[in-house]
DNA sequence: TAGATTGTTAATCGATTAACAATC
DNA sequence: TAGATTGTTAATCGATTAACAATC
């Protein structure tokens, strides 16, 4: 049992670079490594190591004084952290190309998310599996996240679609979106939300380019 | 003809926002809207007001001095800025899911993408059009890369074969690849590399829910 | 005019980086 | 032991925020 009172405010930049050492670490676990120093990570990430050191210490990390950072305890540390040492059970709205994309993605398990249900509007879809994940009509969504204790919706509507979607998702107590459609939603206090811009990505892609 | 010899360096992180307010820009245009404050667009995307105003003016973007931000001239500085007033060649190596969920989106063009093949290794794959884009054999890659001028890679194959994929794509002159594989790229100086995690985001998400 | 907004400079804050002691 | 590495504090840097003058 740990004791989570006076944990440090960790940077966002931090959190995301935490999936990129967990990868690592995992891989270099399998080979039967049992310490990784940030000096190791830094060259295989490409990062500062005293970075890294920061980001470990931060999170909690066991370490060994002159060897580096236990592997083991150091992945235990990240997983429980971000909370992917337990699953959630998840789901997703609109099964288009990302979506159905998204669903295929074997990596969402090591991440903490199961996705147990689909929803769709589109008659061919519903009612089909798509990875194994039953597609329901998006008429059911309020029920079916009651039923089976859903926590975490994934978007990836139309833009046009997103909003009211969300409200009916806050209106059954949702308290998690991850969103995919290019449109800040409207939320209540208390609902995390979190924006991915693929316009984001490339106009930094872009701008490298001069 | 702009005169680029001194311009101010940008943050990545207004970088990454801009999209954001060219969206919008776009859309209020298509209401009849010339001019937009930078309240406005603060109040849409949830933004201090300030990092708005900094943002545009980091772009140069035309202003009224008490009425806010041209509209239509706003739209071309951000398009300028990011190179996506003109349209570069673009390609895609690994058609799987991901890739031809990317395939499809239509808003590459808007972010000065035009798709114009594709490749993958899968023989039932080999030869069809997805999205109206030809899909090629990986084999073919460097000869199609010289002979029809491509400039920029978006990379959505396996981890395993994204490094080799790259020397590939190094060796053919490429400079730019999106990369979309959970891997660190290695590559020469010169070369840019965009890349996306799709941990990062889930992370951020995770750690918001405690 | 009055007031909303840009333009511009200064202040603040927090992430990154540096420095160095501790140590196995 | 010597030296690589963590642990910890301080310095730096740069993005964000504040403040206020200019103005249409």
């Amino acid at each position: 049992m740990r004791f989570f009172g006076h944990k440090k405010t960790v940077s966002v930049q931090t959190i995301r670079r935490l999936p990129q050492y967990l990868r690592l670490l995992q891989e270099w676990r399998g080979y039967g490594r049992e310490l990784a120093s940030s000096t190791d990570l830094a060259d295989a990430t490409h990062l500062p190591a005293i970075v890294v050191k920061k980001d470990l210490q931060a999170v909690g990390a066991p370490s060994k004084r002159r060897s580096g950072f236990k592997i083991t305890g150091t992945i235990e540390a990240i997983e429980n952290f971000l909370g992917w040492d337990n699953l959630k059970k998840a789901f997703l709205i609109g099964v288009g190309h990302l979506g159905g994309a998204l669903l295929g993605f074997e990596g969402l398990k090591t991440h903490g998310l199961e996705m147990v249900a689909a929803f769709d509007t589109h008659p061919e879809r519903v009612g089909t599996q798509i990875h194994g994940v039953p597609v329901y009509h998006t008429a059911q969504l309020k029920s079916m996240i009651e039923s089976k204790g859903l926590k975490i919706a994934v978007l990836t509507v139309p833009k046009e679609a997103a909003q009211g979607l969300t409200d009916t998702l806050v209106d059954s107590g949702i308290k998690a979106i991850w969103n995919f459609a290019p449109v800040k939603l409207r939320v209540p206090e208390g609902v995390v939300v979190q924006q991915e811009d693929i316009g984001a990505g490339l106009a930094e892609l872009c701008s490298k380019l001069h």
